[in-house]
RNA sequence: GGAGGCGUCGCCUAGUGGCCGAUGGCGCCGGUCUUGAAAACCGGUAGGGCGCGAGCCCUCGUGGGUUCAAAUCCCACCGCCUCCGCCA
């Protein structure tokens, strides 16, 4: 949710920000006038119930011949009240309604445009060059008996994939170097709920734009989070946390459902887009002050662990037209795939500012007394896109694939062969 | 699944219809005292909304109801605890 005196006072900075994303700009007028009707709705009750409270407590020590007058009156105005109350009511719920439709303010900084318009801010490392014809992952995730979506097809469907023997290992030595390299930074790694109810998936923002790729369970009201994100920014909600007590960093370890709708046919082939696949994610509860510094941070953090697993890769800022709607800014890693010689993302890392706080009722308290704090999110390691990178980038012409050094004492090999595991 | 109990301001706690937004203690903050500290004493210490302002309004798990008036009575829901059953 944004700042709704932000709103009320440069109501055209909201609306620019829309534009930027290419959302619908007239909402933020809707947004204006349900603040009005309920600023009318709000001091026609007050006054209401303050003429009622005041007359109520006249009634115990008025004389008897003005007792049954005085309640009387006191009975037309508890009806009055009671009506007035279900227009606060009703009004509230119309601007909480109309201010959630709104995404965060774009940052200033962050580049204009669509999907395509984003900046390149850096490239690590070069792309391998091989000499003889690459396989992909899926071919290499077979051939170590590593990966098997045929099986899980059967079980379960399209985008899904069994992890098999080096396969599992393989994740569990991902997330083992992802806890060892977070905890190092301060982090506090944190295994949450995956199923969640309506306020924590509402409050981080994905019930909007985002909600067709959101797993419902109807029976039982629970979200399926889509990104630990979800339950760590929903940890603190409804509490004021002390400044001194800030940042907070949590490494969230966790499964993550998406529905992918909407992605018919695309990245059919592998464990690129997958239904359900785990990741460690980091996230910070900041002051507003700090929340762009403490964005780069993330950024060097996600950076040393694609560094330390010698996988080639770019950093782009996302642009405007492309960022989540909790998102001000957003730095994409996208690895290089050798098989579809492009960079796809890996990992992304978003300053959602108080946006979330705000819906979440995330609160700090300093000198200057309670007010919202930022939120941001990056994730470490996406486990499937993570070992597509890993086999591809690092395979050999015989099929096995060379094991970075950081993931040696994890994984207690240096190279994967196939038939051996 | 059955039976019962509980849910008050960071923590503990008082409060069974009327100046109760709410008692007291602990903790915390400020002050006095002290060379400094402790102790003692004094004061402060929830959040939100409306209004230029004095100020007013809302919130005692949540939502409804009864009443002129509800933290206090009734109902539902949520959460926690205990016992029984069930499952592991």
């Amino acid at each position: 949710m944004i700042d709704l005196r932000i709103l009320r006072e440069d109501p055209e900075r909201v609306r620019a920000s829309q534009r930027a994303r290419g959302e619908d700009p007239s909402a933020v007028d809707a947004v204006l006038a349900a603040d009005e009707t309920r600023r009318a709705a709000v001091a026609r009750f007050e006054s209401l119930r303050a003429e009622q409270k005041a007359l109520g407590r006249r009634i115990p020590a008025a004389p008897q011949e003005e007792k049954a007058d005085l309640l009387a009156r006191a009975k037309e105005l508890a009806a009055l009240v009671k009506e007035a109350e279900e227009a606060v009511r009703s009004a509230d719920t119309a601007l909480r309604e109309a201010a959630l439709v709104l995404s965060n303010l774009v940052d200033e900084a962050a580049p204009r445009g669509g999907e395509d318009d984003f900046v390149v801010l850096e490239t690590v490392g070069r792309p391998p060059e091989f000499d003889f014809p690459p396989r992909d992952h899926l071919e290499l995730g077979n051939l170590l008996a590593a990966i098997d979506t045929e099986r899980a097809a059967k079980v379960s469907g399209s985008r899904f994939y069994y992890l098999t023997g080096v396969g599992a290992r393989l994740q569990l030595a991902l997330v083992a170097l992802a806890v060892a390299q977070a905890t190092e930074a301060g982090f506090i790694p944190v295994i949450p709920p995956v199923l969640v109810r309506p306020p924590a998936m509402e409050g981080t923002g994905f019930l909007g734009q985002a909600a067709e790729n959101v797993f419902h369970l109807e029976k039982d009201d629970f979200y399926l989070v889509g990104t630990s994100e979800v339950s760590l920014a929903a940890y603190h909600m409804d509490e004021i946390l002390d400044v001194a007590s800030l940042p907070r960093r949590y490494l969230g370890i966790s499964t993550c459902f998406r529905r992918e709708a909407g992605s018919h046919g695309k990245d059919t082939r592998g464990i690129i887009r997958v239904h359900q696949f785990d990741k460690v994610e980091m996230f910070s509860f900041t002051t507003p002050e700090e929340s762009a510094a403490e964005h780069r941070r993330l950024l060097e953090w996600e950076k040393q662990f694609l560094v330390a697993l010698e996988i080639p890769f770019r950093v782009i800022d996302v642009a405007s037209g492309d960022l989540g709607a909790s998102a001000a800014r957003k730095f994409d890693c996208e690895a290089w795939i050798p098989t579809q010689g492009r960079y796809r993302e890996v990992t992304s890392t978003s300053n959602c500012t108080e946006f979330q706080a705000r819906r979440l009722n995330i609160r700090l308290r300093d000198d200057g007394g309670v007010r919202p704090l930022a939120t941001l999110n990056g994730t470490l390691v996406a486990i499937p896109r993570t070992i597509v990178a890993l086999l591809e980038n690092h395979q050999r012409p015989d099929g096995s694939v060379y094991v970075p050094p950081a993931l040696r004492d994890y994984l207690g090999t240096d190279i994967l062969r196939p038939g051996h595991v």
